[in-house]
DNA sequence: GCCGGCAAAAAAATCGATTGTCCTGAACAA
DNA sequence: TTGTTCAGGACAATCGATTTTTTTGCCGGC
C-alpha cells in the first residue's frame, strides 16, 4: 500500500451552510416569512415584491433547510432503516434495491445495518435507530420469538419484517409461503424418482429454516417416503454450512441422491463440496435451492431453485412501511407471495439448454 | 400474491419516547442535571443521593437521548453516507461491508445511496445528504471531472472518493493503482503468447476505465505489440456490456485470442457470450478480469483477475473519513493499494486445480 | 375623526438536548 | 457578626426550522 500525504491544502471546515436567520437578515424580512416561501405555505399572503426578493435570494444561495432542525420540529426524518444479516449476500442486495426503489421516489433515504446474524448487533442497531428517530424500520434478520421484535412492537414505530417472521401473524410482514415453496421443491425431487433425499435445514431459530423443513417433511410424508432425521442436517444459511452439511450427508453409508438446500447459498456449498469429492451434479447428486438469486442461473449446471420475487419483497416492504408512516397506524398487514419452481440443470440433466433464461443482475458500475 | 388484512389490531402511535423534561419532572431536578448525568459530565458536582435517584430513573425508563435534537445541538449526526452505482454488484457489497466495519465500532451508522450510474441521481442524493447534515460522504460513483465532486469540495464536508477519482490528487482518495494493475493483466496475457489481445474498456468518463485502458496500451507498447483501436471496445462496467463487447470482438475477421475486461462483471459477460457462441475458455479465448470479486473464483473455469482488497478499500475509506471528521481538517490524503495478479483457469488451463483457493463470501443469513 | 377590516409581516412558542452562567445555602475563617 | 468559599443545582441561551399568534399600517366607510 502506498500512502501519500497529499498536497497540503489543509482547509478547515469553516464555511457554514446558510440558515434562515442569515437569509432573513439579507432580505430584511423575518425568518418565518422565508420559511413560508420555501414551504409554499398555502395560506401565505405576501407582497409580490417581497416574494420576488426572497425567491431571488433563495436561488442565489441555493438554500436548503437544515434537515436535522426540520426533523426535530416536524418529528420526521425522512430516513428509513434496513436491518439485514449481510449485504454481501446477493439475496439482501436485491432486497435492498427493492426497498430503495420503493422509498426513494417518496423522498426517503435508507440506513443499512448488517448484523452478521448476531442478536446482539441486531439489538444494538435497533436501539440506535430508534434513538435516531428513523421514520421506520425494515427487519430481515429476525429470529423466531425474537425479543428484539417484541421490543420493537412496543416502541410504536412503524416497522415491517421481511422474509423471516418472529411470531406468525403478529407483525407487519412481507415474504413468501415457505412451506409451499419447500413442498414444491421436494415434490420435484420425488417426481424425478429420488427416494433418499437430504435436507440442509438452515437453523431452528429462524422461521425460514423451520418452515422449509416442515414443507420438506410434509412432501415426504405425502409421498409415503420416510423423512429420516439423519438426512436432515442444520446448515445455517450460507455456503460454509452447505459445505459442512454436504460432507456429513455424503459420508453416510447410504448417502442421499438428492439434496434440498434451504437457500441458494447453501446449495452453492453443496456444489463446492460435491466438486471437492469428485461428484457430479446432477448425476451423482441432484441439488435444489431456494430464493433464485442471480448466481443460481450462473452456476454450472444451473441451479434448480424455488423462485421468490426478491426485489418485490423489498418494494412491497417499503410500501407497507410507508403506508403505516403516512396513516400513522400499524395494521399488521401480511403480504405473502406464492413461490414458484424454476427447473435448471442441477436436477434435470440438459435442462439448462432448454431453459436459456439468464438471471443477470442489473448491476452498474465497477 | 396473497394479501391479508391481518388481525385488526390497528394501534396508533401515541406512546411517546421519554424526554429529558419529563424525566426532570419525575426526578424533581432540572433537565440539565439529568443531561449531565447521562453524558457523565466530568465537571459535574452532584449529591450522591440525587445521582442515585437519577440513575435509577434512567435505568427504569431506558432513557436514550433524542438523536435528532442532539444532532442539532452538537452539529453532528453520527451518520455517514455511501454513494455507489449499485449495491447488487458484488464489488460494492464488499466495499460497503468494509465501510460499515470501519465505522460501526466508532458509533456511526451508514446511509446507502444507489445511483445506477446516473449523474442526476448522484447529484440528487448528494444534495439530500448535505441537507441532512451527514457527518461525511464516501463516493464511489464519481466521474472524471465530475461537477458533483467539484460541488462537494465547496461544501466543506468531509468526503472521500473510492476506487474512482474525479480530478487526480485533488480529493481524499482510496483506491488502487489502475495503470499498474491493468499492465500486470496485459503482461500476463502477453507472456502466455497472446498477440491479438482485446480490451473491454469500461467508459471514458470514469477514471478506472481510462486508466486501465492506459495500462493496457502501455503494456502492449512495451512488448512491441500493436494496440489496435478496433480491439478496444467500450463496455461499461457490468455484464451486459461484456456480452455486447465480446460479440463485437468475436465478430471480427481476425478475432482476439484473449480479452482483458475492465471488471470481473464484464468478464462474466465474456463468459456468457463465449458460451453462447460455443467457444471455450481459455482454449478458444482467454479472459482476465479486474477486482477479484467472490464470484470470480466460482466461475468455471476460475477467472484470472487483478486482485484488489475490496473490503480494505471500504475500511480505509472509513478511516480516512473519520480522521477528517475528528480533526476537522480535510487533507486530500491518498491511500493507494498495489494490485496483484491472481491466476486461475480462464487464462491458464489447469490452473484451477493447482490454485484451490476459494474466495467465499462471508455472507450470513438468507 | 374614529373604527372596522384586511393585507403583510413580525413575534413568539416549540421541537429536545447541551452547556456556560448564575443563584442559594451552609460551613468556615476572621 | 460578617464575609468568603464552595457544593449542588437551577436558569437560560442555543442549535435551525415551523407554525400559531400578534402587531402594524393602510384603506375605506360612516
Amino acid at each position: 500500500m502506498v500512502f501519500t500525504g497529499g498536497t497540503n491544502v489543509n482547509q478547515s471546515f469553516d464555511a457554514v451552510p446558510t440558515t434562515l436567520k442569515e437569509l432573513a437578515a439579507r432580505a430584511k424580512v423575518h425568518p418565518s416569512t422565508i420559511s413560508r416561501v420555501v414551504n409554499q405555505d398555502p395560506g401565505l399572503r405576501i407582497a409580490a415584491a417581497t416574494r420576488m426578493r426572497i425567491e431571488a435570494l433563495l436561488r442565489e444561495t441555493e438554500y436548503r433547510p437544515n434537515g436535522v432542525a426540520r426533523g426535530l420540529k416536524l418529528r420526521q426524518t425522512m430516513v428509513l432503516a434496513v436491518v439485514i444479516p449481510d449485504i454481501t449476500n446477493p439475496f439482501f442486495g436485491g432486497l435492498f434495491r427493492g426497498i430503495e426503489d420503493g422509498a426513494a421516489p417518496r423522498g426517503y433515504q435508507v440506513l443499512l445495518c448488517n448484523t452478521d446474524g448476531s442478536p446482539d448487533r441486531q439489538r444494538a442497531h435497533l436501539h440506535s435507530l430508534i434513538a435516531r428517530r428513523v421514520d421506520g424500520v425494515i427487519l430481515a434478520s429476525s429470529f423466531l420469538k425474537d425479543p428484539a421484535v417484541q421490543w420493537l412492537r412496543h416502541q410504536r414505530i412503524p416497522y415491517v419484517l421481511v422474509n423471516r417472521f418472529s411470531d406468525e401473524g403478529l407483525d407487519p410482514f412481507v415474504g413468501s409461503d415457505d412451506v409451499t415453496g419447500s413442498r414444491l421443491a421436494t415434490q420435484h425431487l420425488i417426481s424425478l424418482g429420488h427416494v433418499r433425499i437430504g435436507h440442509l435445514a438452515g437453523q431452528p431459530t429462524v422461521s425460514t429454516g423451520v418452515l422449509r423443513r416442515r414443507g420438506f417433511q410434509a412432501a415426504m410424508a405425502e409421498a409415503g417416503l420416510p423423512a429420516r432425521p439423519e438426512l436432515q442436517v442444520e446448515s445455517g444459511f450460507v455456503e460454509e454450512g452447505g459445505i459442512r452439511g454436504t460432507e456429513r450427508l455424503l459420508a453416510m453409508s447410504q448417502p442421499p441422491t438428492a439434496v434440498f438446500a434451504v437457500t441458494d447459498m447453501v446449495a452453492v456449498g453443496v456444489y463446492t463440496a460435491a466438486r471437492r469429492m469428485g461428484l457430479r451434479v446432477p448425476e451423482d447428486i441432484a441439488v435444489i435451492g431456494y430464493n433464485d438469486i442471480p448466481l443460481a442461473g450462473r452456476l454450472i449446471p444451473g441451479l434448480t431453485t424455488v423462485h421468490v420475487p426478491i426485489h418485490e419483497f423489498g418494494s412491497a416492504a417499503a410500501r407497507v412501511l410507508l403506508e403505516q408512516i403516512e396513516t400513522g397506524h400499524v395494521t399488521p398487514r401480511q403480504v405473502v407471495y406464492a413461490p414458484q419452481l424454476g427447473v435448471r440443470g442441477s436436477t434435470v440433466a440438459g435442462a439448462d439448454k432448454r431453459n436459456v433464461a439468464h438471471f443477470a443482475t442489473n448491476g452498474r458500475g465497477e
